[in-house]
RNA sequence: GGAUAGGUGGCAGAGUGGUCUAAUGCACCUGUCUUGAAAACAGGAGUCCGGGCAACCGGACCGUGAGUUCGAAUCUCACCCUAUCCGCCA
């Protein structure tokens, strides 16, 4: 959400924004829209003012008969004052069905584009596996060193389900134990868990609602499962009033993680790189409302998760996204994706991103600065989804078939080689 | 699943039909005092809409929405949320 201010002070910049994310939005609808609700809305008050008035003057009525007069003059402003509430009722609805789809101004360095394959790399590092075999996928990689059931996983589950199992358990659970003992070293990150059953408001506070209604599943009572730990994290200071001097707040949250994958029945469909259901450990920073900050937490995070992926050694590139592949509020995002051996290929593995005020705004999280009150910003990103499992086997085959453990996960899993 | 209580500013909390311009306390901001801070004292301070270059002025906002009434934070109804108790269950 924007403020209505800005979008009217800014117009050319908005629309200029839904251009650049290509996202079809109307900014000289909303304005003459909102220009309709400032007209009827000062109405009203002018109304219910005068309405004020005469009720206050009833009781002071020097007599009877003036009494009555002023009754009935009230009875009678009141008719005018509701037939204009009603008519601002329907304004205001069409006014916040717009608010909510105006986007966030993205970034001047963010390049144009209209989907992921306009992104444009920033840097690689690592040098990519040369095989002097044929490598094989994470699947029969996996299944081989029984750490991967996916025929029972799909029985218990249903498409896309899969089971991590034996070494395969054993080094998710080293990953997540790498990763707590990382940010340990870190300044100032709290580690969490957080629900993923969660309200409905927390997700269109977040951004993800009104527009993503489709990748998301719900309960019969209402509940959304989330996407990523993002969501319960930002909600965790929903309505609250910070303090300046506890800013920055730094959160490292774990949680499951659901995507019905609507849009996205064909791809990706063996294996797991594609699942309803996996496990992330997510950042998240609130930091002052000012541009500098933001930026320079998003560099922050940005780097300790391509600190995780060069201590696990596993190559990767970072990309930042083009316009298009801009979520409504992101004002910038980077991609961090690592090589897949049996695709050829960079995959996505994790994304960082902030937004201003834009999700704080929904959430009403404010803090105090030299009394006054101000909307934080918001920066996140993955530190580690559950994709760098299957990088880390790819990666590390050997030609019969084991896996050699990097360095900082063999103290965790207790050995050196799996199979 | 059943029952009860409650939602008021940054927080606590008073107000149960008309000077509510929402008391009071704490926290916050600005002064005075101080080498600096604390304390004390004085003042200020939310959001939205409109007018004004501006200091400021006018109006609206007591979980949300309807209703009763000349008049609602206050009464009625619905919904949302929170807490507690009973039942069931992990």
């Amino acid at each position: 959400m924007l403020d209505i201010k800005f979008i009217r002070e800014n117009a050319d910049l908005v629309k200029e924004a839904a251009r650049k994310k290509n996202i079809t939005f109307d900014v000289a609808e909303l304005i003459t829209v909102d220009d309709s609700r400032r007209a009827i809305l000062t109405e009203v008050e002018t109304m219910r003012s005068k309405q004020n008035e005469i009720a206050n003057a009833v009781p002071r009525a020097q007599n009877p008969e003036e009494r009555e007069r002023l009754i009935a003059e009230s009875k009678s402003a009141k008719e005018l004052l509701q037939q204009k509430e009603s008519e601002l009722n329907e304004v205001m609805k069409q006014w916040q069905g717009l608010m909510v789809q105006v986007p966030n101004v993205p970034d001047m360095s963010v390049p144009e584009g209209k989907e992921d394959s306009d992104n444009v790399e920033l840097r690689t590092w690592g040098a990519i596996p040369q095989f002097n075999f044929t490598p094989k996928d994470h699947i029969e990689l996996m299944q081989n060193l029984g750490m991967l059931d996916l025929e029972r996983g799909t029985k218990v589950a249903g498409f896309r389900g899969y089971v991590l199992k034996g070494d395969g358990a054993r080094l998710q659970f080293a990953l997540w134990h790498f990763v707590q003992d990382y940010f340990l070293k870190k300044e100032g990150y709290t580690p969490m868990i957080v629900p993923s059953l969660i309200k409905r408001e927390l997700l269109f506070g977040t951004g993800y609602l009104p527009q993503g209604e489709e990748d998301l599943y719900k309960t019969q009572d209402g509940d959304y499962l989330a996407g990523t730990a993002e969501v319960a994290t930002m909600g965790y200071y929903m309505d609250e009033v910070l303090e300046k001097k506890d800013l920055p707040i730094k959160l490292l949250s774990f949680a499951d993680s659901f995507r019905r994958e609507a849009g996205s029945h064909g791809k990706d469909t063996k294996g797991i790189l594609r699942v309803h259901e996996f496990y992330k450990i997510e950042q998240v920073v609130l930091c002052e409302a000012s541009h500098t900050e933001s930026v320079k937490y998003h560099e922050e995070v940005q780097a300790n998760t391509e600190g995780i992926m060069q201590a696990l050694g596993i190559p990767y590139h970072v990309v930042v996204n083009c316009g298009g592949d801009l979520g409504l509020g992101q004002v910038k995002k980077y991609d961090i994706e690592a090589w897949l051996p049996s695709e050829n290929t960079y995959r996505e593995t994790g994304s960082a991103s902030y937004f201003h005020d834009f999700q704080t705004r929904r959430l009403n999280i404010r803090y105090r600065d030299d009394g006054k009150l101000k909307f934080v910003h918001s920066v996140n990103n993955t530190a580690l989804s559950g994709r760098p499992l299957i990088m880390l086997v790819e990666n590390f085959q050997q030609e019969d078939g084991s896996i050699v453990i990097p360095e900082v996960l063999r103290p965790y899993m207790g050995k050196d080689k799996i199979g």
